[in-house]
RNA sequence: GGGCCGGUAGCUCAGUUGGCAGAGCAGCGGACUUUUAAUCCGCGGGUCGCAGGUUCGAUUCCUGCCCGGCUCACCA
């Protein structure tokens, strides 16, 4: 790779840039200096300004970037952004002297530098509040020009790749993330009110679980032992519940070895909540509290856009068993086909896609992601799934291989996932060594045996429902994106590739 | 991997039915004391993704390749 920093690379506005800052320490003044001034942000300022707290003798001290300047003879506009919003500053020759308006301000500051300003509070003739300068301080020199000051940057590889200045210039894109965080903050506030303790549990497993999924492995080099990362959290969170805590959530980071979609990134953030003596009844009905509270403490209201459809997450959501779901979406009831070959050659006939190799319950859900949905949009519960692809899940009871399972899905997403949870530990242990043989015979997807697991729950585990929530796609929901990536602030994106074809990394 | 779309100035994009490569913003020089996409005058900036082919002539047409996006497949 090219050196970023030598001459030969450098594009002929850098070469200015660089120019300037050469002139800059000639001149003594130090491009990066260690030390600012400040008395306010910029939207402090404002406010102070507007509330009439700052008047024409209090002098306040601004910093950021500069990000447009209008420069008319003897007189400047321009604006400067921090973290917090951006203001307009009023700089005048006689009042900054000719010397360091002339050269300074005029010629050696860019668009994109970082400066400090010192001055008064005042209103223009068009109304705009602006700072008055009596002085202007460099706080940091930017060697690259800024993208479109009007269009910004649009092209969706350096985008992602160079997420800062899509961040930089693209202020909606800055806000989607600031709803995020809201978004997250307001699910922490909802479960710590309802007394559920917030842990962490580890990222490298010796034996993963909790999902189907193929895991990363990696290695630890002193112990000599093959890790995980995780794909869920599940197990050891259902320890904890046999260790007597009653509701214990995580909010965290899982790792699957898998494709890269429009709905998934090798690693997301994932909600998981474990409470005893409920059932997923019972979690249905805390998974509408909580998804409206959130929805509404990062919205105002229960009725979002999205993709321009109107989704109202009001409660209760409607409850649809996952078999009648399909029945009337495909016009086949897996009910009458009790194997996978049967339920197969059904499937085949119609012309649906279903793989030699794929288990009953795959094929379940196969139709499920092909009929049923990509068409609900507004929140919706599925319930009662087959046994063979819920390892971890509670019979019904009266039925032999479905389970207590819903799925929550919006905007035609998968968004949620919960049961009740199996606490018999035979059962599970049964449960495991079919995982295990799936495993052995290539399912790939197919957890190992955990026999610790095993072991806990056989010291007994309360009755407990548990749910799981991919935090990205809820915030792509209450973003209005359709894109995963929209909502990860550095996406997995596939390693750059160099001139001379090799890969970086 | 298949299909579709794209790659032209730092950024956003036009364009050439094959004939000197364009605009706006950004940059450089100049004018300008209430602008805010400031304005006005002037200037610089390009491997038109890469390679080959057809042609007097290719950024344009053809072939192959590279890179990216969307989509299908894959994926709980």
């Amino acid at each position: 790779m090219p050196d970023p920093l030598s001459e030969q690379e450098l594009l002929d506005q850098e070469r200015v840039r660089r120019e300037k800052l050469t002139r800059l320490r000639e001149a003594g003044i130090d491009p990066y200096p260690p030390r600012v001034e400040r008395t306010h942000s910029i939207a402090q300022a404002r406010a102070l300004y507007e509330q009439g707290e700052l008047g024409e003798n209090d002098i306040v001290a601004l910093t950021g970037r500069m990000i447009s300047r209008r420069v008319m003879g003897k007189l400047s506009f321009a604006h400067i952004e921090d973290g917090t919003g951006k203001v307009q500053i009023m700089v005048r020759r006689d009042e900054l002297g000719a010397e360091k308006y002339n050269r300074f301000f005029k010629k050696d500051l860019d668009l994109g530098d970082f400066i400090g300003v010192k001055g008064v509070m005042t209103v223009t003739r068009t109304g705009e509040v602006t700072c008055q300068v009596r002085d202007v301080t460099l706080l940091a020199k930017a060697l690259k020009p800024m993208p479109d000051k009007w269009h910004g940057l649009n092209d969706p590889e350096l985008r992602q790749r160079q997420r800062y200045l899509d961040l930089l210039v693209n202020h909606d894109v800055r806000e989607r993330f600031k709803v995020r965080a809201k978004m997250i903050r307001a699910i922490r506030d909802y479960l710590d009110s309802e007394g559920f303790l917030e842990v962490e549990t580890p990222i490298l497993q010796p034996v993963y679980g909790g999902a189907a999924a193929e895991p990363f492995v990696t290695y630890h080099n002193y112990l000599h032992q093959q890790l995980y990362l995780r794909i869920s959290f599940e197990l050891y969170l259902k320890r904890l519940l046999v260790g007597g805590y009653d509701k214990v959530y995580e909010i965290g980071r899982d790792f699957r070895n898998e494709g890269i979609s429009r709905k998934h990134n090798p690693e997301f953030t994932q909600l998981e909540f474990y409470e005893a003596y409920t059932d997923y009844n019972g979690v249905m009905a805390r998974t509408e509290e909580m998804i409206a509270y959130v929805v509404k403490e990062v919205t105002g209201g229960l009725v979002i856009t999205w993709q321009g459809h109107e989704i109202d997450f009001t409660p209760p959501w409607p409850r649809i068993p996952l078999r009648q779901a399909i029945l009337d979406a495909s016009g086949i009831d897996y009910d009458l086909y009790p194997d996978a070959d049967s339920l197969r050659a059904v499937m085949r006939e119609q012309g649906i896609d279903a793989p030699a190799e794929a288990s009953r319950g795959k094929l379940i859900d196969k139709l499920l992601s092909h009929f049923v949905e990509p068409y609900l949009i507004q929140p919706t519960f599925l319930i009662d799934y087959p046994l063979d692809v819920s390892p971890l899940a509670k019979r019904k009871p009266g039925t032999k291989d479905i389970v207590e399972r819903f799925e929550g899905f919006v905007a035609g997403m998968e968004l949620c996932n919960a049961f009740s949870e199996l606490n018999d530990p035979l059962d599970q242990l049964e449960r495991f060594l079919a995982q295990g043989r799936a495993l052995e015979a290539g399912d790939k997807e197919a957890t190992p045996v955990d026999m610790d697991y095993i072991n806990a729950l056989s010291y007994g585990m309360p009755p407990a429902g548990g749910f799981g929530m991919g935090i990205d796609r809820f915030a792509m929901i209450l973003t209005d994106q359709d894109n995963i990536r929209e909502v990860i602030l550095f996406p997995h994106l596939r390693p750059e590739k160099r001139e001379d074809g090799k890969s970086e990394q």
